[in-house]
RNA sequence: GGGCGAUUAGCUCAGUGGGAGAGCGCUUCCCUCACACGGAAGAGGCCACUGGUUCGAUACCAGUAUCGCCCACCA
């Protein structure tokens, strides 16, 4: 591609478009199984098809996408593959507020008329993300996309299913689960947030059957279920009540009496009143302390979490009350019930008390443990080896602080609910003969699976059984409810390669190498795909898990719509660029740590961007048609062989932090060459050798500038593709695009500390007579008289040979002395290292200011100075510091004793000439 | 209640057993022929507190305080 005339400011909108339609067309990203190089494979965690792309993609998809880039230019097999989660609860929710808006409803529409709005729903808005995708620059094999509702990926499901029921690891049973009154379903014991709020603990008074006027008194958070208390347990060993053990209570407000039991377990005896009533319907210590004395279940809310007028009548609740309370919320029942108990005198204490409130994650409503029949995975058994896999290493969690989070969560960890009372989601392979199973006629008109007693038998298979075994019959209806979201998402890294086929694909690719996601689904998905690919592929699905930080705003806040302090990831690339958010984003990803994003930042990356433009734009005016040729470094200028040096370090440090993970630090490093030394100093040091002309060394400069310049654009590329490619595509170059270039890895020859000493010396010397010029406030434009020197011979050699680089960038005429040929008169004395520098005083000059800063740092050096004396008289740090470290502490003392003399110098003859 | 993390410049954050760092912001000078989204020079910090280990602690250990996160059925 021919250079183009690049503009004086970087404006990324049309760069992105160009080159991101470009990568797409020429193919770039495809992977291919067969192809030569060891095989490196990542699998985005799908986002939900509802999703819009927020902070949080942008960050784990820049880090895939550096991670990918950085790969598939070290020359890796590179796949990655995108694709999207059908979010079973979530999706079904934004299509139902939708036929809300059209004032009507899926049960209106019926299951399959739902589904089919659904996928078109799907068809229609569901690559939004994918696009947002594209536009952050991810570069993904997009002839890959999967969808966890594709027919190979329910196949996968169904095939994960029947093979655990058939290893015994799938039930069907009535147990307590979480029940999200608004979506109707059960939920899984992670799908519940946990929020602290103020409630009240209540004291209530239950008589004993037979001496009403004696009693326990029962603590409780929520009076209103006590309608379905089978019992009241006391501590065994607890002398206050446990003679009343084998009794009975007349439950409040009901004609009913209930048992009081001795329970170790449930009850604390230091906790309330230690007496606790059990409702082993509506409590899950209460539903297993129902299991240990055979309690019945008397659930009194009906699924829409409302007070339940027939079960209120079985519960024998006094006639008036319980058409009061029918239909009514808990929340609503409880100041009523607690009201009339206070009527009767039975309420004897009320104290405000925190509690925890679980809340459905999707729709915030506050769920209720709720008895229904469901299925569960049997965990345990898929749990071990998972945890073995982390433990041992073959599954490594980055950064290393998460590993016992995550076996912590693993070794606690109950059985999966994975059956859910939703319709959009792969539907629950199990079959119920409607012969064997009258009730399960009930589904045909619309109930749910909870009319199926849990005694019955399903047939689990593939397809509709063709037969029933028992009875011979061949009428079946399908169990209604369908699978957790995350139970196909945790077959993702396998099934999106065409598992349980053995596909070329998954030979290459699988187990896959590194997956990235953020902490707030380590549990959903992480743990669950190790559980499910040790299962079902004998081997872990990864090998790195790296976990990045969670994105806040500036107060360090969760981001979140009603919050309002969103950061809209596609409104920032539009206004800054990608790349600078891209770079912005990989800055900030520092292990273990929260990122809180400041829109500041972003500003100054994108200046960043803009300096390596306006860098290549320089470059491309002084090429003079050179190109980047590879001359031996010996014979280049010395400015040359610094940067060639720099850059191998910066290109070995690069390298070395992404191995790591250390994209904030791979960042950093690249930052501070770019600007600080590649454009502050290496372009400065080589501009009068730019306008020589066509002499050797002007050559020779020209081919490294090009050279170093275009490498380092590869070096950058991984970071911010747009830019680097735009560039690139710019500068001379072989190949069709920078996507394929080999990234750049470390020349050992080019390494080369003579001229990096060198450097640090004529930094010292530029930056100390820019110090003097403005204490002495001459203004650039005036031309001074420097003087140079040093301590040792090598070092005056070496101000000799960069004189000319001293001169030109301190602007003066520079006087490279020996130290006994030093001046004493209207000389500026400054600081130094290693080299002095002098700046010859012409004029009239105000030298107060001069003054008191050689006067304040020439105590700033004293301090020093006393406290490496005293440090050195130590006798113990003699004795015990290591040599290296003496040995720098004297080299210290005596450069800093140097300086001193110098400034005592300087001082004397500066207020000499003041007065 | 358990676990984890944080506390360093005005702000956002790196960092290390021996001389306190970056970006942004701030001050002064400069529109010097790549870049004012720029250049140069600066100001600014008892590295939360208290003990301990050490010749030496911002760093290692213990405790305290504050903040945050995750997990948790104590009614």
């Amino acid at each position: 591609m021919a250079s183009r005339q690049l503009e004086k400011i970087y404006e990324p909108q049309a760069v992105e478009a160009r080159w991101g339609q470009y990568w797409l067309d020429q193919g770039y990203f495809h992977a291919d199984a067969d192809a030569q190089g060891q095989p490196y494979a990542i699998v985005i965690p799908p986002p939900n098809v509802t999703g819009s792309l927020h902070i949080g993609h942008a960050l784990n998809t820049t880090i895939q996408d550096i991670l990918i880039r950085w790969h598939r230019m070290q020359g890796r097999n590179t796949l990655w593959l995108p694709g999207t989660d059908h979010a079973g609860i979530a999706t079904q929710n934004v299509v139902e507020r939708q036929l809300m808006a059209e004032q009507t409803s899926r049960e209106q529409l019926g299951r399959d008329a739902f589904i089919e709005r659904v996928w078109t729903w799907k068809r229609q808005s569901g690559d939004t993300i994918l696009e947002q995708l594209k536009r952050l620059g991810a570069s993904c094999d997009w002839s890959r996309l999967r969808f966890t509702m594709d027919d190979g990926l329910s196949r996968a499901v169904r095939d994960v299913f029947v093979r655990l029921h058939q290893d015994g690891l799938l039930y069907r049973g009535e147990r307590l689960i979480n029940w999200c009154p608004r979506c109707l379903t059960a939920l899984s014991d992670i799908e519940v947030e946990h929020e602290s709020v103020q409630g009240k603990l209540y004291h209530i008074r239950y008589p004993l059957s037979d001496k009403p006027r004696d009693g326990l008194v029962v603590a409780t958070t929520r009076p209103e279920t006590l309608f379905g208390d089978t019992a009241v347990a006391v501590h065994p060993e607890d002398p206050r009540h446990n003679r009343h053990i084998g009794r009975s209570l007349r439950l409040p407000l009901t004609g009913r009496t209930i048992p009081i039991v001795g329970d170790a377990i449930l009850v604390n005896r230091e906790f309330g009143t230690g007496a606790v009533k059990i409702t082993p319907a509506h409590d899950f210590n209460d539903f297993e302390a129902g299991e240990r004395h055979h309690l019945p279940r008397l659930s009194i809310l009906t699924h829409r979490g409302l007070l339940n007028a027939d079960a209120l009548r079985e519960a024998d609740v006094e006639p008036g009350l319980r058409d009061t309370l029918a239909n009514l919320p808990p929340t609503s029942a409880r100041p009523l019930v607690a009201e009339e108990l206070q009527r009767r005198d039975l309420l004897t204490q009320v104290d405000e008390y925190p509690m925890a409130l679980g809340k459905c994650y999707r729709c915030k409503t506050v769920v209720e443990p709720f008895l229904s029949p469901q299925w569960f995975v049997h965990v345990q058994p898929l749990a071990d080896p998972a945890i073995a896999a982390v433990e041992q290493g073959h599954i490594r969690i980055v950064p290393e602080g998460w590993t016992n989070n995550y076996l912590g969560w693993m070794r606690g960890l109950k059985d999966w609910c994975i059956s859910r009372q939703i319709w959009w989601g792969h539907r629950i392979p199990a079959w119920y003969c409607t012969t064997c199973t009258p009730e399960a006629r009930a589904i045909l008109d619309g109930a749910g699976s909870g009319s199926i007693p849990t005694q019955a038998t399903p047939i689990v298979s593939h397809t509709t059984p063709r037969i029933c075994p028992t009875c011979q019959q061949a009428r079946f209806v399908q169990d209604p409810d369908v699978i957790d979201t995350w139970f196909s998402s945790a077959l993702w890294p396998f099934s999106t390669l065409g598992w349980p086929d053995n596909t070329k694909a998954f030979q290459t690719w699988y187990p896959t190498s590194t997956l990235v996601t953020g902490l707030d689904i380590l549990f959903f998905w992480v743990a669950r795909m190790i559980m499910l690919g040790l299962k079902f592929t004998h081997t872990p699905p990864f090998r790195d898990v790296y976990i990045h930080a969670l994105v806040r705003d500036a107060e360090g806040r969760k981001m979140s719509k009603s919050k309002g302090n969103v950061i809209d990831p596609l409104t920032k690339m539009s206004q800054y660029g990608t790349d600078a958010l891209r770079f912005t984003l990989a800055s900030m990803a520092s292990p273990g740590r929260d990122i809180r994003l400041s829109e500041d930042r972003i500003a100054g990356y994108r200046n960043f961007a803009n300096k390596i433009w306006n860098a290549a734009r320089f470059i491309l005016m002084h090429a003079g048609g050179q190109t980047p040729a590879a001359t031996p470094p010996a014979d280049r200028p010395f400015a040359d062989q610094w940067i060639l040096s720099r850059l191998s370090h910066v290109t070995d440090t690069v390298n070395g932090c992404l191995r790591d993970y250390r994209f904030d630090q791979a960042a950093g490093h690249l930052y501070h060459f770019v600007w600080h030394e590649y454009c502050d100093w290496y372009l400065e040091l080589i501009k009068p050798s730019l306008q020589e002309g066509d002499t050797v060394a002007a050559r020779s400069t020209r081919a490294t500038m090009l050279h170093t310049f275009e490498r380092l654009q590869r070096l950058l590329h991984p970071f911010m593709p747009f830019l680097t490619e735009e560039i690139w595509q710019a500068l001379p170059h072989q190949g069709d695009s920078i996507v394929r270039q080999p990234f750049p890895e470390a020349v050992p020859a080019w390494e080369n500390a003579d001229a990096e000493r060198t450097f640090a010396i004529i930094e010292q010397c530029v930056t100390t007579i820019r110090t003097g010029r403005a204490l002495l406030e001459y203004g650039p434009s005036t031309v001074l008289t420097i003087l140079v020197t040093a301590n040792d011979a090598d070092d005056i050699a070496r101000l000799h040979d960069a004189r000319h680089h001293i001169a030109h960038l301190g602007r003066g005429a520079v006087s490279v002395l020996a130290q006994d040929a030093w001046p004493t008169d209207r000389v500026l004395h400054l600081v130094v290292g290693r080299v002095t520098v002098g700046i010859t005083i012409d004029g009239e000059v105000d030298l107060k200011k001069a003054l008191a800063r050689i006067h304040k740092q020439t105590q700033a050096k004293q301090q020093d100075a006393a406290h490496l004396e005293r440090r050195l008289s130590s006798p113990d740090f003699a004795a015990k510091a290591s040599p290296e470290v003496i040995q720098e502490s004297k080299d210290r003392l005596a450069l800093l004793t140097a300086e001193l003399s110098l400034f005592s110098r300087s001082n004397r003859q500066l207020q000499n000439m003041v007065s």
